[in-house]
DNA sequence: GAAAAGCTGTGCCCGGGATCACATGGGGCG
DNA sequence: CGCCCCATGTGATCCCGGGCACAGCTTTTC
């Protein structure tokens, strides 16, 4: 099942491509279908193939043994995902699962390698890749380690992605308290109780779906532990 | 102050290369001493030189805002460092000091990433250098996510840089207790009482600066919630 | 060898958060 | 429309683990 040369040229990994080399890629892919909350790639998978989200939305995951989920990051259309299986060889260290209907091209291990080895350009950029992985796993890690609850949620608000929207940055499509608490190593009650403080105070307005950060700097004190977690 | 030839070839990066690639190498790269607890890399450092260690002994350490410093990483002798900034351009992620006095070769940020560019065997070796630092980083995240300190120093010990003695798996130099409680964000004397338990269970045992893993077993169980962390 | 500094072991207290239980609210779906 | 499921609030309770104080011990330093 190929995929069509034009949906390749939409991914900025592949843009430095030639045609002559794109077109045997094009070939060689398959496309694959997934429902909302269909798993697309196991942490227990043998397979080290690259996929390219087409379309949708992913996000990787891991559980903790009792059953907990933790959200680790997203994959966006353009973007490409199982890198570090391909680079390593080992089992995938988090489950992908498709946070919405979505279209994912595949490309088999052994293709992708060659490709990777062959284009100096595409190393580079994969590099890259792996790097920015290093450096959201270390600012998780960072957070983690931070004492008290209050300041993790703090830290975490500043570092979930946002987007400014009329002067203000703010998160869009924010998570749940129960999955908040899961990232920050909290209940999901005190996520709730800290909550209401940062609206009491002003420093955060919720608006529907999205969470508008009125006032980051607070936030950043409270995380860096400059201010005191306040406590009513 | 160009390095020798001889030296060069010692590190497994670089045995790939000619040497034809390797003489001029070794004419722009410099070494420098270090004394135990020198700074090698500051995380403010805005040079992305590839740092080789020579000999001695390197550690990558962060700080929280109060100033408690957290362990990542050793570097041994025949290791490089300082790859993310010089894959990413931007600021090292954390500092790197020195465990001991070192000798460390340096080769400049231009030629380094020459030099991965133009060979893909030496590209392949950073992008699992990456790939490494991301798992290992996950772990540590995985750990801190953990409920209680107990859980954390179990799943810590197991994965710290163990060897085998006389059929039982030990950790050599172990830290001191105020250091492992930093890392599995715990106070100093709840991991001293930890130990006690895990003393007079047997599951461990202290030998000198060593500590024996008797059981890993159960620190597995523990680890991962399946047996009750004990509590007296 | 004496002093100083650092590591380890313990008792005690207290407060922050986990946990439980339940009330509300709100949105999707038959 | 009514139902149900999930997300959010909120109070009450309890206990784990942080923090302090201090007592041995070992290791460095001069």
């Amino acid at each position: 099942m190929p995929v069509s040369l034009q949906l390749l040229s939409q991914f900025p990994l592949l843009r430095p491509l030639q045609r002559e080399t794109l077109e045997p890629l094009s070939q060689r892919m398959s496309l694959r279908e997934f429902a909302r909350r269909a798993m697309v790639v196991s942490k227990e998978a043998t397979t080290q193939d690259l996929g390219f989200l087409v379309d949708g939305r992913l996000q990787g995951v891991d559980f903790t043994v009792d059953g907990r989920g933790v959200g680790l990051y997203f994959v966006e259309p353009g973007d490409y995902f199982g890198e570090l299986p391909l680079v390593d060889g080992r089992a995938p260290s988090e489950y992908v699962v498709a946070a919405v209907k979505s279209t994912v091209a595949f490309l088999d291990a052994g293709s992708a390698r060659e490709l990777i080895t062959r284009h100096p350009e595409l190393a580079q950029a994969v590099m890259k890749r792996l790097a920015d992985r290093v450096r959201s796993v270390m600012a998780q890690r960072t957070l983690l380690s931070l004492p008290n609850p209050f300041q993790r949620l703090c830290a975490l608000l500043l570092q979930l992605p946002r987007r400014q929207a009329g002067g203000v940055s703010e998160v869009e499509q924010a998570p749940t308290h129960q999955e908040l608490a899961i990232m920050i190593n909290a209940s999901r009650e005190t996520v709730t109780r800290a909550f209401q403080v940062l609206f009491l105070r002003g420093i955060l307005v919720r608006e529907g779906n999205a969470l508008k950060l009125v006032n980051p700097q607070v936030l950043q004190d409270i995380a860096q532990g400059r201010e005191e977690p306040p406590k009513g």
